[in-house]
DNA sequence: ACTTGACCTTACAGTAGCTATAAGGTTTAT
DNA sequence: ATAAACCTTATAGCTACTGTAAGGTCAAGT
C-alpha cells in the first residue's frame, strides 16, 4: 500500500508517517518503480504500535526504545514494564505541576473581584504565587 | 543593574532573559556606554511577573496579554479573571489527557507479568489500547 | 602594567515533534 | 485530454528556550 493508505489505517497524518522515517524512527520503506512508498503489514503494524505510544505519552526517543522491544522476540517483560512504571512516574509528575497550577489560579481568581475596577488580585498575586524561591 | 542580577532576582536565566527582549515580550533595555543593557525596578518587575505567569502554566502569547493588563492602570479585573478562568479549563483538559493516559498504562502494567518471560501485555495491548479510532 | 576570571555582547545552531508550503511528478477517473 | 487525487523532496515555521562560538569589558590581584 502508498503511503496515504498506511497513514489512515495507522491512524497517522502522512506527514507525521514521512517524519518518522525521516528520524530513523520506523525503518525506510521499500521504493516502488514510480518512487513511491511501498508499505507492507510489519511496516503499518509498526507504524500503529508508535501511533499508540505517542498517545499513551511516550516521546520519541521512547517510542524507539520501545519499538526495538517490540521486535525483539527474545525481549524479557519485566524490561518492558518497568519502562511503563517509570513512565507513570513521570506522568503524575506532571499531572502534580498541573494540579498546583490549577490551585494557585484557582485560587487568585477566587480572590480577584472581576469587576469592572482596576484593582485585581490577580495581577498583584501572580509575582508572588511563584516568585518566593528566587 | 546589569542583566545578571536582573536574572537572578527575577529567576531567570539570562538567556531566557535576552530571549524575551528579542521577542519583544519585556520592553528592549536601555544600553549604557559600554553597551551593556541596564535594568531599572520596571523592567524587573516585569520580568518576575513573567517568570511566574510562565511557572503558572501561561504561554508566552498569553503572557503577552497579562503584560498588557498589568501594564494598564485601567484595566478591568473581570478581563483578567476571565482570562485565568480560561486557562484553568486548559489545564483541566491537560490533567484529564494525563489521568486518561496513566489509567491506560497502568492498566497495561497490571496485566504484565514482568518476568522473564518474552510474552508481554504491554506490547500485545498497546497497540490497541488507543488504536480503536482509527 | 598585566593577567585572570567573571561578566557582558551578538549571532547562529540545536532541542521536540511535528505542520505547512513550494514546486514538482504520477496515477486514476471521466 | 484533462482534472483530481495522489505521491515526491526540500525547506521553513512553530514553541520556548538552551548551548556554543567568538568576541568585548570590568574588577581584583600580582
Amino acid at each position: 500500500m502508498n503511503i496515504g493508505q498506511a497513514a489512515k489505517l495507522s491512524g497517522l497524518n502522512d506527514k507525521t508517517v514521512r517524519y518518522y522515517e525521516h528520524i530513523n524512527l520506523v525503518a525506510l520503506t521499500k521504493r516502488n518503480p514510480n518512487g513511491y512508498s511501498e508499505y507492507d503489514q510489519t511496516a503499518l503494524s509498526e507504524l500503529k504500535f508508535v501511533a499508540s505510544a505517542r498517545q499513551a505519552g511516550f516521546t520519541i526517543n521512547e517510542c524507539k526504545e520501545l519499538l526495538a522491544l517490540f521486535r525483539d522476540q527474545n525481549r524479557h517483560s519485566k524490561h518492558v514494564k518497568s519502562f511503563v512504571l517509570e513512565k507513570i512516574d513521570t506522568i503524575d509528575d506532571q499531572i502534580k505541576t498541573l494540579q498546583d497550577m490549577r490551585a494557585t489560579l484557582s485560587d487568585l481568581a477566587a480572590r480577584c473581584h472581576g469587576d469592572e475596577g482596576a484593582k485585581c488580585a490577580i495581577i498583584e498575586g501572580l509575582p508572588d504565587s511563584f516568585g518566593k524561591q528566587s
